[in-house]
RNA sequence: GCGGGCGUGAUGGAAUGGUAGACAUACCAGACUUAAAAUCUGAGGGGGCGUUGCCCCGUGUGGGUUCGAGUCCCACCGCCCGCACCA
């Protein structure tokens, strides 16, 4: 009898998957078409644990949709250009190119023993000349559709690198390598129009039934319509062209709190009178050299500085307000410009008590009529608010109606317009780096700024590049940039800018349904690939990939790369939660941390230690990192336990969308359970085929399981599918030996299985007589007529705890129930001789007695 | 700061508004063994009492809705994710 050795066998049936050609994908089949797509990773070097569980939620999808009749596309590849391959140069002097290729063939080769059914013949890396040249190819259209234009941005620099900065290499206001404080830089950038998506991006949320609310509120906040009045102060005395100031409110009925005018140290007002200002131009510099993120911004001390300037308030010419500039406002939103009204808005209020500004009440809270306030009193939309002074109104009236008479009443007199405006912001995708890929337009004296053409795609980035000087290679290559102007054919410059890292990513699910496409994507492969059914990944990503994902998609969409039907790419969504793992820490002398490794912990009843007996602090759930020496590496686990420990663990012990930690105990517990099924496989394939008779109660139960592990793996509940699938392996270890259905359940049982442990389901299946391979047999499916019992068991509850129960047949009548309920001796005991006041009956569920 | 989420035994967690703790880990006891490992079996939220049973308390904290709340609502506390140049 041999032991379970996933050493032997997973090599072994991931070859006869390979032979057989499983999970290559063509298109044209009778059976209806399944897209399984897992957000496709960076080459970081190494599998993490976190891919593991990602790819592994993604192969129980695409093995189960195989085994219940459908065609599947389940695609792999890389998401290969990005800074930290332009680091690794920089650091080891080696080339961004061979540093992600590299890394990319460790992956490969540390995925494939994983045993996903992945078609890998579609694999691509975002790198490849022959996927970002397509990319290219879209950018020309979207040019040419008039979705990407140029204006200019504000970034991160660095004065020492000479270099610009993403906002997570500035580090606390200074440049991660230089440490410079960083400055802001104005550059012309090229944008995409997303905004002018933004409604449509806004209501197409609706129709996505299959992802989770809490994304669908995410992308809807992040797009942020909002209803408001746009309207203009007056300046006294202002500088030229500078006699009105543009405001944007949401909150037009605290008009008459008004207290200042804020407008952001970029705004043009603020540049202008700087000119005059020293003391203001410091001032702007100083903001100027806060991070550009909008965490920095709304994290940083509300500041303010008076211009001087006054204007006057729209509804009372003799009312004139001071105008500040302010740290906190964003030249990005409205107008650049606020009114504060101190009385509504908490930062208002901090800023007007900073700087002795007047507060003024409009409305108050209905029970409370003192005008003191401490704090600013913002009333829930729905809540009743006396109006005291707007425009004169005594009227009650709630939030949003207000705010509508308060626009109404504003347009009628006016003052301004209602407008509706968005927070999302048009997407800049420049970036001055060399790993990336490469803008397609050339820079003519003559002709200005013109799209390369077609034929001369893709634009290749050069390999003779070195990154021992700051700034991007490209500006400082001495032939790449020189180019003839497509137009005219002078000579002419190429754009140095490479694209953001996330254009990549948006249409990366498009190119796997025709990868080696002339074109970005064919159009019948497209059509019939189209659209992802499942697709899964981090909650991270909840905002900007997915956003600039259904962005792109409508964009291929109107530039005739995709169907229609596309324009919401990801029929259905999950995010799954990250893995993670204790930290080990002690203390150094100077109470500085000391992160030990797991293999120097010795756990005992919780506590851990370190081989001298020192006892070490845990601190559990923590992210993986490399800094806290926390790492779990797969390959580790593999050469230990197998792939399909590692995949059953993963699964087994938390819901998907949650964080799981991976604990050495939990992978031996998979790994003996793994070990165990094998077992029981092994003793009933050594039977005699022994009594005949059936199992009615382990038939019962296995089609019990075959429901519920099928409901879980459609649900993403596979921690509590893995949890049937335990219960159904204790009762079919218990079941006497030899019968048929014994081996039927078994057989069963591997089937279940197989989409988390395909390799040892594989081994049990053929040790069983199952036909062919696991992963091809049909799905078993559940006969309703064995899942019904015969009788139930209610609970019987006094005023709602718990006092006994009943067992009756399932479908005895409610009368007779009752009849039973009253007879027992807890409610009898409860009653004590009295009538119930009330008597609820759940058929077939509860019982509650109230007395 | 803003937006979103999560919080249940020693631990991971289960539970269409209907028996809280399924399933698993750790610990404990038993079987097998010279012994250990492996394997198998069993007990098991906390507290109490008159201990075959019964009672009280229990799902972060405090309120509320309901015959009934881990689940719904409000407030608070803690942790996690995102915040537009990280991928």
């Amino acid at each position: 009898m041999s032991r379970y050795d996933p050493a032997e066998i997973e090599p072994k049936w991931q070859n006869a998957w390979d032979e057989a050609q499983t999970f290559r994908a063509d298109a044209g089949s009778d059976k209806p078409k399944y897209y399984v797509l897992e957000m496709f990773p960076y080459p970081s070097g190494r599998i993490h644990i976190g891919h593991v569980r990602n790819y592994a939620m993604g192969d129980v999808i695409a093995r189960y949709k195989l085994a219940t009749g459908h065609n599947v596309l389940h695609p792999m590849g890389f998401d290969a250009f990005g800074m930290p391959a332009e680091n690794a140069a920089m650091a080891s002097g080696g080339h961004p190119k061979t540093w992600t290729y590299d890394n990319i063939d460790t992956m490969v080769a540390q995925m494939k023993p994983l045993g996903f059914g992945l078609d890998w013949s579609r694999m691509f890396a975002t790198c490849d000349p022959e996927y970002y040249g397509q990319q290219q190819a879209l950018f020309i259209d979207f040019l040419e559709a008039g979705l990407v234009y140029r204006k200019n941005a504000v970034v991160n620099w660095d004065p020492v690198d000479m270099t610009v900065l993403a906002n997570e290499q500035v580090i606390d206001g200074k440049g991660w390598r230089s440490g410079a404080p960083v400055e802001r830089r104005e550059l012309t950038q090229w944008f995409f129009k997303i905004s002018d998506m933004a409604e449509e991006l806004l209501d197409a949320l609706d129709g996505l039934d299959d992802w989770p609310a809490k994304v669908k509120l995410m992308q809807a906040n992040w797009i942020g319509k909002s209803r408001g009045l746009q309207f203009a102060f007056s300046t006294i005395d202002g500088p030229d062209g500078h006699d009105r100031i543009e405001v944007y409110t949401t909150r037009p009925d605290t008009l008459m709190g008004a207290s200042f005018i804020g407008v952001s140290p970029d705004h043009p007002l603020a540049r202008q009178l700087e000119k005059d200002n020293a003391d203001l131009a410091a001032f702007n510099a100083e903001c100027r050299k806060m991070g550009t993120s909008e965490e920095d911004m709304e994290k940083a001390e509300k500041k303010g500085f008076d211009t001087g300037l006054r204007v006057r308030h729209p509804f009372d010419t003799a009312w004139e307000l001071p105008v500040y500039v302010a740290n906190f406002i964003l030249m990005d939103y409205g107008t650049g410009a606020i009114f504060g009204c101190p009385a509504h808005d908490q930062r208002d209020f901090e800023f007007a008590t900073k700087y002795g500004l007047p507060i003024i009440p409009t409305f108050l809270p209905a029970e409370d009529s003192s005008p003191e306030l401490d704090e600013a009193f913002v009333p829930p939309k729905t809540d009743m608010v006396y109006w005291t002074k707007p425009f004169g109104w005594d009227a009650q009236t709630t939030g949003q109606d207000a705010i509508d008479a308060a626009i109404d009443f504003c347009e009628a007199n006016g003052v301004g317009q209602g407008v509706t405006k968005f927070r999302l912001r048009d997407w800049g995708l420049s970036r001055q780096r060399y790993w990336g890929c490469p803008i397609p337009v050339v820079h003519c004296g003559t002709c200005g700024v013109v799209p390369e053409k077609k034929e001369n795609l893709p634009i290749e980035l050069p390999d003779d590049v070195s990154f021992d000087t700051p700034g991007n290679p490209l500006d400082r290559h001495p032939t790449w940039r020189d180019c003839a102007c497509p137009t005219c054919g002078a000579p002419a410059k190429r754009e140095t800018d490479t694209m953001d890292t996330f254009v990549d990513s948006s249409w990366y699910f498009a190119r796997f349904t025709a990868p080696h496409a002339e074109t970005p994507t064919d159009m019948a492969q497209a059509d019939y690939w189209m659209n992802v059914d499942q697709y899964i990944g981090g909650i991270e990503h909840a905002i900007l990939h997915l956003l600039y994902s259904r962005f792109f998609a409508r964009a291929m969409h109107i530039t005739g790369h995709l169907p229609a039907k596309s324009k919401e790419p990801f029929n259905a969504l999950f995010t799954q939660g990250m893995v993670t793992h204790a930290i080990y820490v002690t203390k150094d002398a100077n109470g500085r941390p000391v992160y030990h490794y797991p293999e120097d912990v010795t756990l005992r009843d919780g506590k851990g230690f370190l081989a001298d007996g020192t006892e070490v602090e845990i601190i559990p759930s923590a992210k993986m990192s490399k800094s806290k020496n926390n790492v779990v590496d797969p390959m580790n686990i593999i050469a230990e336990y197998g792939a399909d420990t590692a995949r059953w663990f993963v699964l087994s012990d938390s819901p998907p969308e949650r964080d799981v930690e991976w604990t050495a105990a939990g992978a031996e517990a998979a790994f003996k359970h793994l070990g165990r099924v094998h077992r029981i496989a092994q003793q009933i394939a050594d039977a005699e085929e022994g009594p005949q008779g059936t199992d009615e109660a382990l038939l019962r139960e296995m089609h019990k399981t075959i429901h519920d592990v099928t409901m879980g793996v459609e649900s993403f509940g596979f921690n509590a599918a893995i949890a049937k699938l335990y219960a159904f392996t204790n009762t079919l270890a218990k079941s006497g030996a030899g019968s048929a259905a014994k081996r039927q359940a078994a057989r069963t049982l591997a089937q279940l299985m197989s989409p988390m442990t395909p390799h040892l389901s594989e081994e049990v299946w053929s040790m069983l007589g199952g036909e062919g391979l696991v992963a091809n047999a049909p799905w078993p499916k559940a006969d309703p007529a064995m899942l019904v019992e015969d009788s139930v068991t209610l609970p019987i509850q006094v005023n709602g705890k718990r006092r006994g129960e009943i067992t009756v047949p399932r479908d005895l009548g409610k009368d007779e129930i009752e009849k039973q309920v009253l007879a027992h001796d807890a409610v009898q005991r409860a009653l004590d001789g009295g009538q119930p006041k009330k008597l609820i009956v759940v058929p077939g569920r509860i019982v509650n007695v109230v007395v």
